[in-house]
DNA sequence: GTCTATATTACGATAGAC
DNA sequence: GTCTATCGTAATATAGAC
C-alpha cells in the first residue's frame, strides 16, 4: 500500500510464487529447485527470505486459516437463528475459499507429514467443528431435515465447499464471481438440485 | 480365491501396503524405505515383485478407474430417463468409492507429476464428462432445476461424492454402510437439507 | 524371495564471495 | 540480495550373495 512495487523479493512476494508451484506440483512434489526455477533467482537466495520450505507452507496455511476464523467473528455469524447463522457461515466460507483460493488450496491439502502440517490440520477441524455446532442446533430448531445423519450432513456440506479449490479458476473466461458460487452452494446444500423445491 | 493366502508378496497384496501407506503419507511423501518398513521387507525385495513406485501407482489408479468406468456400463446407467440414470450412477459411484476406497482416495489425490497421474487424470476427466452430460439431459427434460449452471452443480455433485474419501473409515464405530452413505449423497443433492422439501 | 552393500542422483540447507 | 560451490543426507534403483 505504502510502498511501490520491488524488483526484488520480500517473504510476502516469494510466498506468493511459492504456493502457486505448492498447488500445481504438491508440496512434497516441490523441491527448492523447482522454487528456484519459478522465482527466477537461485536456490540459496530464496534461504535469504524464509527459513526453508517449511516457513512458506506454515505462512500460506496460517493465512488461510486467518481467513476462515474471521468468518466465526464476523457479526452474522453471531446473531439470529442457527439456520440463518448456517447459511451465512456457508456463504462466507465459500467466498473466503475464493477469495485466499491458493493458500486455501494448500491448508485443504496437507497430509501432516511436519509438524506445520499437523497443527494447520488440528486448526482446521476446530472451525469444522464450530460449523457441525451450527447444523447440529438448526436440526434442532427443526429447521434442517433430520433424517440424515448429523455428521454425514456436515462432512458432505464441507465437501461440497472444499471441492471448490479443486475447480475454481477466477481468470478462466466466464468465470463465475464468488458471490455466484455462494449462491450455487447454498441453493443446492439447502434446496437440492431437483426442480420445484 | 483359487490359492490360499501366502506368507510372501505378489505385486497384489503388496500393492494393498502400498496404497495404504500412500494414502496416509501421500504418493511424492513415501520412498521405498516407508514402503519397507511397512511392508516388513527390505527395499530391494520390493523391486522384486515391481519396477518401482510408479508402478504400484498405475496398477493402484488402474483398479480405481476400473470400478467407475465400470459403473456406466451397468443396465440401470443406460436405460430410464435422464434424471434416472443421473440418480443411479451418483449412487453407484459412492458405492464404489466407498467398495474400493484406498484406490479411489489414490485416484482423486494425484497432482499430475508423471506419465502415470496425467494418464489417470485424463481418464478421470473422461468419467466427469459422461456424468456431466447425463445432468444436462436431465435439465433438459425439466428435472433437475435451471437456474444453477450446469457445470457448477456438476462440479458441487462430484464434490460432495469425492470428499467422501477425505473422512469415510469403514472400520470405525458406528460407521455407516455404503449404502447409507449414498442415500445421504443422493437425497441432500437432489432433494437439498432443508426440511419439508 | 529376501538380504546387505552400494551406485547414482536429488534434496534441503550452508559458506563465503561479490 | 544474489550468486557459485559444496556439505551431508536421503532418494530411487541395482548388483550379487544366500
Amino acid at each position: 500500500m505504502t510502498t511501490t512495487r520491488r524488483d526484488t523479493y520480500t517473504p510476502e512476494t516469494l510466498l506468493t510464487v511459492a504456493v502457486r508451484v505448492f498447488n500445481e506440483r504438491g508440496y512434497d512434489g516441490t523441491s527448492m529447485e523447482h522454487l528456484s526455477k519459478a522465482a527466477g533467482i537461485s536456490k540459496s537466495s530464496i534461504y535469504h527470505h524464509v527459513s526453508g520450505k517449511e516457513e512458506l507452507l506454515s505462512r500460506a496455511v496460517s493465512r488461510a486459516l486467518d481467513g476462515l476464523f474471521g468468518i466465526l467473528a464476523e457479526e452474522h455469524a453471531r446473531v439470529g437463528t442457527a439456520v440463518q447463522r448456517l447459511e451465512h457461515v456457508t456463504r462466507r466460507t465459500v467466498e473466503v475459499l475464493i477469495a485466499e483460493l491458493p493458500y486455501v488450496t494448500l491448508l485443504l491439502r496437507v497430509r501432516g507429514n511436519t509438524d506445520t502440517e499437523r497443527w494447520a490440520m488440528e486448526r482446521r477441524r476446530e472451525f469444522d467443528q464450530q460449523v457441525a455446532d451450527l447444523l447440529k442446533e438448526a436440526v434442532a430448531d427443526g429447521d434442517l431435515r433430520s433424517d440424515i445423519e448429523l455428521r454425514l450432513a456436515t462432512r458432505l456440506l464441507f465437501g461440497m465447499i472444499n471441492s471448490i479449490v479443486e475447480w475454481y479458476r477466477p481468470d478462466a473466461r466466464g468465470a463465475s464471481s464468488g458471490e455466484q458460487v455462494a449462491d450455487a452452494v447454498v441453493q443446492m446444500a439447502f434446496a437440492g438440485l431437483r426442480s420445484g423445491s
